[in-house]
DNA sequence: CTGTTAGCGCGTTCAA
DNA sequence: TTGAACGCGCTAACAG
């Protein structure tokens, strides 16, 4: 029989055994544990070797139980945390957490409104202090403030229609409207746009920042260039094969996510290496950046943010509900800026 | 005032409260919620009126107190989330801990193991029912069946010495062994290493299996151009220009992880846009996939490898013990296959 | 400084 | 079918 092979019903220890093998009172325990204020330094050590010897941990569940006791708890729901840029917005939500030595509960929504749904409700029975979400749109019954009840949501890269609550955006608009002049200043005209399901808040702002560039060269998005319903790489790239094929292809393309610009570069890599292909590639706007995006075979000028400093934003929002002031204001809504780095000539 | 800006004091409301709206006991409240069984369906819809009223959410904490009853959580401890590789990790583990109905505790230990040890701790005091970690190193106190107790762990990606536990572990030999062989039948002989802290187990795997193709071709590795003490991009960026800078450059390189060959991928990347650059960039072989890696400027091999299906494999060991049968057999260790993706010439 | 009492929210057990 | 009592582990409040 190996280590980790025994019976799993034998619980943990409680303060009842640690007290008896110490030969003291439960309350002792528990007062050494949480501090050892007035316990004598004796008896602190007898109980602290029991704790040790037996392995006591602290039963977290049951202390929170008392009123007013927080759990230490947060709930992140995150809509795709295969999405590299969310894994670095989980990374900066837990630095923060850290710090403030609250724990994450962490669950993918892969954006289905039905398993946000199962996840809030999840965490608010597991008493969290606070919710961190990327929410998947749909209907928003779940976050409504009844359901919530005094749960802090902060919202993070999207909002909800109908939802007052704290958030903390990407400047989509700006962003996008910067990239895209890039492109126009360029000399480009036909630019194609790759982009998520219309229904995504981020995608309509990212298309109205686009839009606008455009009319201010006194143009309109061409429909026959316009691809709105990719999610992951794999039709992203099926789009840009399109695109490619289309009689008269764009000269350039706006990739309005992290998974749209991949999916349109690994379509341009296959023609590139195609023996037969003749035509100039397009050149490339990305809105999220991307490892060694500028070591790509065609110039991408990317609009840039920082998926970390989204998830520390978030999470110091919601901790400035649950701690100090701010407790009761306003709800607040944040812009993180993005950068736009122009490709090299 | 807006929605989120009540008092936090006002807890979640409890089966009291809800049986009194309802006018029945608590009992009645709790066995509706539960599935209803022995419950007239006309009590049943007022009690869940009156649920629907309060915004009440069962108490999962105070449930798991009961003794026998699962907290329903399982314990994640990662090096780092800001590497994709353990993003899509924790996507695995997720995917496979929502099919079981749990939820995951996640922590991000960045490779400290004081952190990882409180993490651990935590975890076991918010009474998971399993743990799931990439073990930073270290000393192993924290790890040893006296601590956990029953709680069953799962090792990812390295194991620790002395600690017998279930583990799931990539080819590291192996894919590193084939890797290599690639670059030694593509004719190199000044091959450089690029890798982790020695200390690191997959380090010294990776290593080994590196080592082990060129004594193949009666090589041993050249310490001028071994540099193991790489954790992320720009210090391995740095390494790289070292080796480039030699009056004897490698003319090839072996990335023995993703921020590895990434780094060694941006310097040469810097050099080929340098106009005075004149030797022909060494060829690449990375251990770690990564997107984009066919459309380098330099041929890439990669040793592939599925951290998504590392985290489900992780996940499904952890269940195993957990439920059904294997509960109490002995340690198992998995290997899971890497695929040599050979550069286009 | 230390111990006893009581109760947090829930569900098993037993009684009605 | 419904309810009352009890206790899970812990700790504030109150003795001593």
């Amino acid at each position: 029989m190996t280590a980790h092979s025994r019976q799993r019903q034998s619980r943990q220890p409680t303060v009842k055994e640690v007290a008896k093998l110490a030969g003291v009172s439960p309350m002792t325990v528990s007062r050494t544990v949480s501090g050892g204020k007035n316990v004598r330094p004796e008896v602190q050590q007898r109980v602290l070797e029991a704790v040790r010897a037996l392995g006591y941990h602290r039963n977290e569940n049951a202390r929170s139980l008392r009123p007013g006791q927080p759990s230490g708890l947060v709930g992140v729901a995150i809509t795709n945390l295969g999405n590299p840029y969310y894994g670095d917005f989980a990374l900066g939500v837990e630095e923060i957490a850290a710090q403030y030595g609250r724990r994450i509960l962490l669950g993918n929504t892969a954006e289905d409104p039905q398993r946000e749904r199962q996840l809030i409700a999840d965490f608010i029975g597991r008493q969290v202090e606070g919710l961190i979400l990327v929410p998947s749109g749909g209907d928003a019954g779940h976050l409504q403030p009844e359901v919530l009840r005094d749960t802090p949501l902060v919202l993070a890269s999207r909002i909800v229609a109908g939802i007052d609550a704290d958030a903390v955006l990407l400047d989509d608009v700006g962003g996008a409207y910067r990239g895209t002049r890039v492109l126009l200043e360029g000399g480009h005209r036909r630019i194609a746009y790759l982009g998520n399901v219309t229904s995504v808040f981020t995608g309509q702002r990212r298309f109205k920042g686009f839009s606008r560039a455009l009319a201010e060269f006194g143009l309109t998005p061409d429909p026959k260039l316009v691809k709105r319903r990719q999610q992951d790489v794999e039709t992203a790239r099926v789009a840009m094969k399109a695109l490619l094929d289309l009689a008269d292809p764009p000269t350039a393309v706006f990739g309005a996510n992290n998974r749209n610009t991949i999916g349109a570069l690994k379509e341009i890599g296959a023609r590139l290496q195609t023996a037969g292909y003749d035509g100039a590639p397009p050149a490339i706007v990305s809105f999220d950046n991307f490892e060694l995006a500028e070591m790509m075979p065609v110039p991408v000028t990317v609009i840039d943010h920082d998926g970390r400093e989204l998830g520390r934003e978030a999470a110091r929002m919601l901790f400035e509900r649950l701690t100090g002031s701010g407790v009761a204001g306003p709800t607040r809504r944040i812009e993180i800026p993005t950068h736009v780095l122009v490709a090299r000539a």
